[in-house]
DNA sequence: TCCGTTCTAGAATATTCGTGT
DNA sequence: TACACGAATATTCTAGAACGG
């Protein structure tokens, strides 16, 4: 593979989503349409400064935002704070398992 | 040896990069299709200056450019964790390994 | 100390050259209105990404440049065999040894 | 004229911080 | 409160421009 037009941060996204290594941080949705962070500790403070420039879960979020992924709203939080919660569940239309290829399409919001 | 219209840089780039003894420091990619520099400083200080008027990577990237290459974004590359990637990956279609004489379609960028 | 408006770049580029630890990689010039990289690899490679998210020299002239630094030309450093590119020197008008209040007056270059 | 070297800038993506709903 | 977004700064890759041999 030489070259892709698709941005790092998706490339990267979809190589840690797809790493069955890291399956305890972060992994595949059991539908493969949305994937979900486990141990969001781990993940920030491992994973995260592993692909990117940083270790913040918010810097990570505001790039999946930026280019169109959503969070799942879970249905019960058992009352803890947001950055508590220990897990998390984000889709995008164009991110779904088995299809690389579709990464192409997704692409930052402008306004 | 017959006459070459291929610019000194192109000629010197293929001999550095086609040198066996210097595979520690520039070499092919492994497809043969890009060439890989390890050990960013040792190349700088001292092979660039052998074949070059210069000991900065930042000339040597500004030809690379002005010629077409460009640079491999690598995916395990970037992060704040990731080791220190001492290197960089350059490709152009017409640079392949065994197929010099493809050097004399390389041209200037003008614009 | 208070709250500034100063970028974290120049922020961090004063403590960089104003800290004596650091004088074999970064120190002010003679006259205190410059500053002077020696050993540019191991700048590069140990106090860059200290204060910064990168080990770039390339990155790190390009800040300079956008807040409007200039690089000092040497006077024997454009004769061939400029060796010694391991020196470089940078000025701005209101980076001075001793007068870091100036900063603030240091703006991006828009165009 | 062409090519090479140097310094600076353009443009796209990435990171941070704060705001809006 | 929780999620998403605006805007400023930072990082990367490539290109413009001046100069000289």
């Amino acid at each position: 593979m030489v070259t892709s037009n698709v941005p790092a941060f998706l490339a990267k996204l979809w190589k840690m989503v797809d790493d069955p290594e890291t399956n305890h941080l972060i992994e595949w949705g059991d539908e493969g349409n949305s994937f979900v962070i486990h141990n969001h500790g781990e993940f920030e403070q491992t994973l995260l400064p592993y692909y990117y420039k940083h270790s913040n879960m918010a810097s990570f979020v505001r790039q999946l935002n930026m280019y169109g992924f959503h969070k799942k709203v879970g249905i019960d939080s058992g009352g803890l704070k947001s950055e508590h919660v220990e897990e998390q569940e984000f889709y995008h239309p164009y991110f779904l398992r088995g299809q690389e290829h579709l990464l192409e399409n997704i692409k930052v919001c402008i306004r």
